[in-house]
DNA sequence: TGTCCATCTGAACATTGCATAGATTGGAGA
DNA sequence: TCTCCAATCTATGCAATGTTCAGATGGACA
């Protein structure tokens, strides 16, 4: 527990401590682990102190999912560019389900309707920029014009390109992998085997 | 409200009204609009009787989970077999993405690990049945051994065919459709623009 | 008819998110 | 440096939820 016990009356940067906080419950214990309350207690600070920061639960949440999406982002950046668009496309893929399955309680959380404000125009931006990268990926595969940072508006040929990714990545994550393979890791024999072969049989090379 | 108010002290049939009431209950509200005793005083019954019948909530929504399953396989099933193996299989996919579409309460409960009990057998059985019409279809495009209904074992290439349908399915009722469309039905716009063109490009005809 | 036990009630308890009233204090302005 | 205000935090309470449990009820079966 980091507790984080203060030395005066005032925390001085609560909002970034329970935002912190929550990740890391909800990184330990899932999302269905929880409270606003366990997160308020991990920040050494009393029940109601976070209703003066965040707009109840889902505005703490909401917090926490914009900075998962910069995380996914900031991954999907990361991975190298190989310069020829089926190969790169399949990596941002890769990418994709490979973040969610090794954070699975983020992942879960940024796909909960029910507790995140998905209206809030910076939740927006920021999961419309993590996929952008992957975006463009798709754009350049299919030769079409790349996604509108401004417009915030995705292709269709995109949109089918990232179903894919989201489908494999919500399988693994609703423990699929392991009711499909009797193996010592089938999450990776999952990723190893089923996510080539769509990918191959959608984008050749 | 059916109330069910009943003349007799016991019930008759309790544990099949529950599960009704639940359906309803997350067919209208959704997943997060349920509650234990929202089903019991639908019920006409105190709020400790469920625990007479089932396991806790978990139990009572892993039994509603089952019953969509059923409803799920016995769809899919209702479909028509043209009998070329691209056309079935994409209706099948086509099926399973208007099935989630149409009842976006039910099918957000069929994923939720934490909601139900996915270690059950009868929810892994049905789980799995529900899909073997898909799976025949899957095996029969990628000239395979069909599913085994005994072993529950799905082969890697149905496992990937899946996970479109199954991403364009989560999709949808995360409200991405509303994100990347600007059209007075953005769901159906999202089917009829999206799933045709990733499946053509999986499985050209 | 009489007994047994599955079924159901009603009341409790801990936990949750949230609202509110009051305490504390950092810091801007005099 | 001093004053005072507004932001911040505490403490308390409230309604709702899942769950448990002692006791009431009555159907089934001998």
């Amino acid at each position: 527990m980091s507790g984080a016990a203060r030395d005066s009356y005032h925390h001085g940067d609560l909002k970034t401590a329970l935002i912190v906080a929550s990740e890391e419950i909800i990184r330990t214990e899932g999302v269905e682990g929880f409270t606003l309350r366990k997160a308020a207690k991990f920040s050494g600070v009393s029940p109601g102190a976070p209703s003066h920061h965040f707009n109840g639960t889902k505005g703490l949440l909401t917090a926490v999912a914009i900075r998962t999406f910069e995380k996914l982002g900031a991954e999907l950046n990361a991975l190298p560019s190989s310069g020829r668009p089926a190969q790169d496309l399949r990596t941002q893929a890769l990418g994709y389900v490979t973040f969610a399955a090794l954070n699975p309680g983020l992942f879960r959380l940024i796909c909960r309707v029910d507790l995140i404000d998905f209206k809030d125009p910076a939740f927006m931006q920021a999961s419309f920029e993590a996929l952008t990268r992957y975006g463009h990926a798709a754009a350049a595969y299919f030769g079409q014009e790349p996604p509108d940072v401004n417009k915030r508006v995705f292709r269709p040929h995109m949109a089918s390109a990232m179903a894919t990714a989201h489908g494999l990545a919500h399988m693994v994550i609703e423990g699929r992998p392991a009711l499909l393979f009797d193996t010592p890791d089938p999450v990776g024999t999952f990723i190893e085997t089923a996510l080539p072969l769509i990918l191959l049989a959608t984008w050749p090379d």
